[in-house]
DNA sequence: AAGTGTGAATTGATTCACAGCC
DNA sequence: GGCTGTGAATCAATTCACACTT
């Protein structure tokens, strides 16, 4: 666990969050996601099995991570959906309006600017900032695209702290470092390097080529392995 | 760790890959990256200090990293460059052409197909396809989108064993299904539901909105750990 | 009878610290 | 003298298994 960087498994805490593990952290969103399916569906309650086959997950793992968060189920019953979707919720900053910032506005920030999973998870896009003259005014996704010299009163004016960095390698780190000095505390990163920040920021990085070399690791292992049976 | 499900670190494996463990080869493509950097600036050894702060690590984890797959550095000198990135290209099977079909020609799928990080490491997206027939024979990133149909007949023809789910969470798991059926054995999933799949089968999830979530969670700590300094 | 909550055991990842080699 | 490679120590996450509650 770093301040600045990591992987499909080692990423941020810089406050130690009270108790809660980051892995159970980083499941929440998981189990958030699938108790708002359950409701839609019309549960009112589940158990931790039923939950954990939603969320994908094992049962155990479940009830560790909930009860990190407190006892809020029910023995020989199970859990309240709609109770548990709150504490979650509440748990997670979904209660609150988190303006956020897009810098990029290329293939990526594009898709960003229009993905309908943010605004209905609490998060609203403030602001499209890109470098580039010829996009600003440009509307994308229904926002205005801004210039890269007003990224700071954007991010004062709309009390942003949360930034995301979509830009080319080359300029994620000095925009970071803008976004950083303008009070941004938090950075979704998907350009592809390591950002340095000062303690007490927390950066996640998102990189796409790299779950896909994941993916041919252990396909080529797969793939040998095979070769190696047949070969018998 | 399961076969189909993860967290912020516990995705995939299914053949426990040889010695190699899990967080390890998640940070292979980082230093791989890394190190065509350093290669590009010129450089022809660094040490582990070095590498480690490119690829925004800590110089022992890196050191024990590039132990599991072999003593490729030279004591009191470093790590020779171009070995290095052959070294991890081989291992990750950089050297060969993974064809990936990409299933949902949605923003993210428009995206991705026009994602210029993708063909500069050895994946070669061999097909689009998509289940809106107005979306057929339109050209996405100078590929061709095909119909949903063509999919089983897509796989067999480009030898296809990644793939990579971006379509809306309702389609999520019937495509995943049958690019399994076709012969898949690594699932990139992008959609908001877990998916399920044979043993053997590999799926890594990137969700966006949980990496946000994850932020605002963290931002949120933060907020409260200032409101209360102040207070004091 | 069903199912949560949690200590204890286990497994996995990270960090330390230094012996060994160049 | 500098830097890798790695056992040993530590720290974190997962899984087990069962006491306890409804």
């Amino acid at each position: 666990m770093t301040r600045a960087g990591r992987n499909g498994r080692d990423q941020l805490p810089a406050v130690r969050s009270r108790g809660v593990p980051e892995a159970t952290i980083a499941r929440l969103p998981l189990y958030h996601r699938a108790l708002v399916a359950l409701d839609d569906r019309g549960a009112t309650t589940v158990s931790s099995e039923e939950l954990a086959v939603a969320a994908g997950v094992n049962s155990a793992k479940l009830r560790k991570d909930l009860s990190y968060l407190g006892s809020y189920g029910t023995r020989g019953v199970g859990y309240d959906v709609n109770y548990l979707v709150y504490q979650i919720s509440r748990e997670l900053g979904l209660t609150q309006d988190w303006p956020v910032v897009i810098v990029g506005v290329g293939n990526l920030g594009h898709a960003l600017a229009n993905y309908q999973g943010f605004a209905s998870r609490g998060f609203r896009i403030a602001a499209l900032v890109d470098a580039a003259p010829e996009l600003t005014g440009e509307s994308v996704g229904g926002l205005c695209v801004h210039p890269l010299a007003d990224l700071e009163r954007i991010v004062a004016d709309a009390g942003v702290c949360i930034g995301v960095v979509a830009t080319p390698a080359g300029a994620a780190q000095e925009v970071c470092d803008r976004l950083v000095a303008a009070g941004v505390g938090s950075v979704l990163n998907f350009a592809a390097v390591p950002l340095r920040v000062p303690v007490g920021v927390d950066v996640r990085r998102v990189d796409l080529a790299s779950e896909l070399q994941i993916l041919a690791f252990h396909q080529q292992r797969k793939q040998i392995e095979a070769g190696r049976e047949a070969a018998v």
